[in-house]
DNA sequence: AAATTTAGCTGACTTTAGTCAGCTAAATTT
DNA sequence: AAATTTAGCTGACTAAAGTCAGCTAAATTT
């Protein structure tokens, strides 16, 4: 009866209604409505134009154009028509605007610590809501291109390495193995992808090319509060789409029997087992796929 | 940067808002103002009296007497005077207000199962969930009485004992421990105490008595998710609170090496070290407390 | 018994959020 | 160049939530 998913999972709703949705009522405590509160927070964090804000707060734009009015003639914004297309607003913040939005990323951040500090296992909880958050985000995971030197990037293949070396026997040195240049896994020859939970990056994976019609998918990792989610899936559905684009008809992989749903994930996914085909120390099982 | 634990945080609130945000607003879809609704729901949860109500639901009396107004014509509530004090008023459910009840529930059940059934690993969700669900609500756990066989406690003690088997290399086989009688943990001899975080029990203590000035605590159990809030020392002190009240003076109490945060934690509380009191076959270290 | 407190009701009010039709002006299509 | 589409604004509206003063009636205190 304690066990009941459903009421585990409702219990949860409950939880995060009351204490988020204090959180968020705290938003009222400077004298704005949540309403307005919420574009400067739009517009605080880069989203300039007008029809991009509506869009991503659901506004209509009757009551968007009010909202925009409130906080011009609160001194905080200005409003100003995009060079590129006159119709299209822009939305600017004054150094009032800025400083007011500093104040809300402040209460938020307060909050934010007040709950963690009192944490003596901070960090269980932060992986718990990472887990949650990505959960319950799963529609929203996009994936987008990235520099593989990007920090992003290089935060990924950072905890890709820190599982390797724990899960093979002999822990794992990236630079005993073959790291890719960057530049094989960019445009034109190649692609690194990232999958975006939100602004936390929770899974990557690499197309290898030199320009020819075979190239190599390197790097494939999922975040483990992602895992279960589909992400390799999709992830590799986007490497080989983006492959098929470069004009490649046939991707290799290498991988470990050490990760085992790695494996098992390929064989499912129409790759055919073959022989070793280099003598990069790491890998004991290797694939091919005709695209 | 990305394991910023307030950017973790935040990330984990902007998520939960607009996931079960959404899953709040589809109460709308039974045409009835949220306000009301959430009425009714605290109604069809047991909370008969007006007061109660509106004091958890955080309303003026006016929009109180208002929405009320608005179920009673509609045929889901009847309100009757408190026989005990005529000021206050009783909510009850028609049978009407019944069903639209178990029709919000309904909701609530099919969205949990929604956001469940997709996921692969739902109990690894669930174990976080909870662990979330828990911190973030640690300030209203509550411990309360309860007979040591009541579902509840039995609930508790089975994790307990499984933890035991885990933690022990022979094991652990509660008939083989000296078990205390239900009546002994039980007023005017004992107490039994489950800490509850809403609806779910997260802890448990047990103070068995025999009626003389010597008493023994038993079952001291923190759940896997409530750990690091601090529950331990509130169960104990609750305990040891009620043994006084009892009469009792000097407290005994067995444990394991192998639960060393147990033993630390009984060092640090004012527990003495003291040679072995009984021949159960599962403890190994002994201590005793004077009050 | 009178005074005070408490629980809840009511009317009058405000704020916030949101909708919708119709408008202007710029951009795009024909 | 005319017609159409697009982006945003405005006025007039509604619904929901919430506030507040003043009220009644029951309960409690003095």
């Amino acid at each position: 009866m304690h066990d009941d998913p459903i009421r585990r999972f409702r219990r949860f709703s409950r939880a995060v209604t009351t204490e988020v949705g204090a959180l968020d009522a705290s938003f009222l405590g400077r004298g704005r409505p949540l309403g307005a509160a919420r574009v400067l927070n739009a517009a605080g964090k880069g989203r300039r134009e007008v029809a991009e804000i509506r869009d991503y707060l659901g506004l209509d734009t009757g009551l968007m154009s009010r909202l925009l009015r409130s906080l011009e003639s609160e001194g905080l914004i200005k409003l100003s028509a995009d060079p590129q297309d006159a119709r299209r607003r822009v939305v600017t913040l004054t150094s009032a605007g800025q400083a007011e939005f500093k104040a809300y990323e402040a209460l938020s951040d307060e909050q934010a610590r007040c709950v963690l500090e009192r944490h003596k296992r901070a960090d269980t909880l932060l992986e718990a809501m990472d887990l949650v958050a990505t959960a319950l985000g799963r529609d929203r995971i996009e994936l987008k291109p990235e520099d593989p030197r990007a920090p992003a990037a290089l935060h990924c293949l950072g905890r890709y390495y820190e599982e390797l070396a724990r899960r093979f026997d002999q822990g794992f040195d990236v630079s005993l193995s073959c790291d890719p240049e960057a530049g094989d896994m960019m445009p034109p020859r190649g692609l690194f992808l990232i999958a975006w939970s939100d602004d936390l990056p929770v899974g990557c994976a690499g197309l290898k090319g030199h320009g020819g019609d075979t190239a190599e998918v390197k790097r494939v990792w999922v975040a483990p509060v992602a895992r279960g989610l589909g992400l390799a899936r999709r992830l590799m559905a986007a490497i080989e789409t983006a492959a098929r684009a470069q004009g490649v008809t046939r991707l290799l992989l290498d991988t470990n029997s050490r990760l085992p749903e790695a494996v098992a994930m390929y064989r499912h996914s129409g790759w055919t087992q073959i022989a070793r085909f280099n003598d990069d120390p790491y890998p004991d099982v290797f694939f091919e796929k005709r695209l």
